[in-house]
DNA sequence: GAAAGTTTGTGAATGTGAACACAAGTGCAA
DNA sequence: TTGCACTTGTGTTCACATTCACAAACTTTC
């Protein structure tokens, strides 16, 4: 595989990929086109070619991508060939939302446990995760778990993230409205939904 | 106020500048330097000044902005500077999440309407929303709602994007992963909780 | 096996946004 | 008033991403 320097955009449409070849793989699928896939997901056919080309020759000429093959390759290039452990901290309705989906495993993704201040939850079981005590985040250390979601309210989000850096947590996915500060080596992706709707009315 | 292009990542960076004006003004601070903002939103002040500078002159040399006069230009900018309604399809965990979200009033947003499958749901209230039958969906056109929000399973993306289209629905905030098919007028913004946590990984 | 039809891979051109550097405006203190 | 510290506004440069165009590779058909 070569390793040129990959674009941030490509990354970001591999999962898109991913996911179509996923749906394509169920419908039994065995080979696909960049036209093709570029009609799921929503982009040009040489954007998809593109992509590709960034990590080496994936495709034949006249027949298109092997599924099977293509996929493993992504999976590779993402790191979601071995699997990744997850936790997540703040279970109100956005977090059991997040528990409870089940898309997760198809990426290698799982959420090992979940914490909440809560303790009315404490012990409680969603998406078949049971909810742990929040002041037992250090305990994140034994399960090796690398990535971690945060749902709680805006105030508490930098209290929970600290202790997180400290045992190994290297990925975040912050839904709090606040700016979390972490090393430089933390990867931090911020989905803030009222921004996302605030700009909706520019366009329209 | 000058009508330059304007670069769409700057309108992106806009609902973070009115945050952190919020905040500011709830602090009693009535003026605020680019370098203060761009701590607030984690960029550099000479991102916020060119931002600023594609729709005019907003502040003064050695002293920054008005507080208050700035956050009305954005709000102009974005169009929140009158109420903008929305309607919100699904609620299950995450269409409770976004109910209940009480930050969107001071942009202008407010959510009038929500809807569901689920005859059990139907007539409860959820943070302050009463929840309608999702076969009555025509009805949003009385409301005058111009922006939707979509949290249904995947699986019935589509079927409840149509009757709104057809209603007058101008901006959508699509959660589910499903690539929505509309009017070329309509603007769809997808928030793709499973594709931001699969492509953390490779960034670990 | 030759011709026609597909589809890939990629160099080059174009477009867009980030980063920089600095002139010019403002407040303040002496 | 003068000098200094501070801050804005923006022309310019640079980096990155999109878009195009086309040669090369492959399949199918006759």
């Amino acid at each position: 595989m070569r390793y040129a320097r990959i674009p941030d955009q490509t990354i970001r449409r591999l999962p898109l990929y991913l996911r179509a070849l996923f749906l394509m793989a169920e419908q039994g699928q065995t080979e696909v086109s960049s036209k093709d896939l570029s009609e799921h997901v929503g982009v040009h056919a040489w954007q998809v070619r593109k992509d590709f080309s960034f990590f080496g020759e994936f495709g034949r000429p006249g027949v298109g991508y092997q599924v099977s093959w293509l996929t493993d390759q992504i999976k590779t290039i993402l790191r979601l060939d071995s699997e990744k452990k997850a936790v997540l901290v703040g279970v109100g309705n956005l977090g059991a939302a997040v528990l409870s989906f089940s898309g997760f495993n198809k990426y290698n993704l799982t959420i090992i446990a979940a914490f909440d201040a809560d303790v009315n939850k404490i012990g409680q079981t969603v998406g078949g995760v049971e909810i742990r005590d929040v002041a037992c985040l250090d305990s994140v250390g034994e399960l090796n778990a690398t990535l971690a979601v945060i749902t709680v309210p805006g105030q508490v989000a930098q209290a929970v993230v600290d202790p997180l850096v400290n045992v190994g947590i290297r990925g975040i996915l912050n839904f709090t409205s606040c700016r979390l500060i972490v090393p430089d080596q933390i990867r931090v992706t911020n989905i803030d939904i009222g921004m996302d709707l605030a700009s909706l009315p520019y366009y329209i």
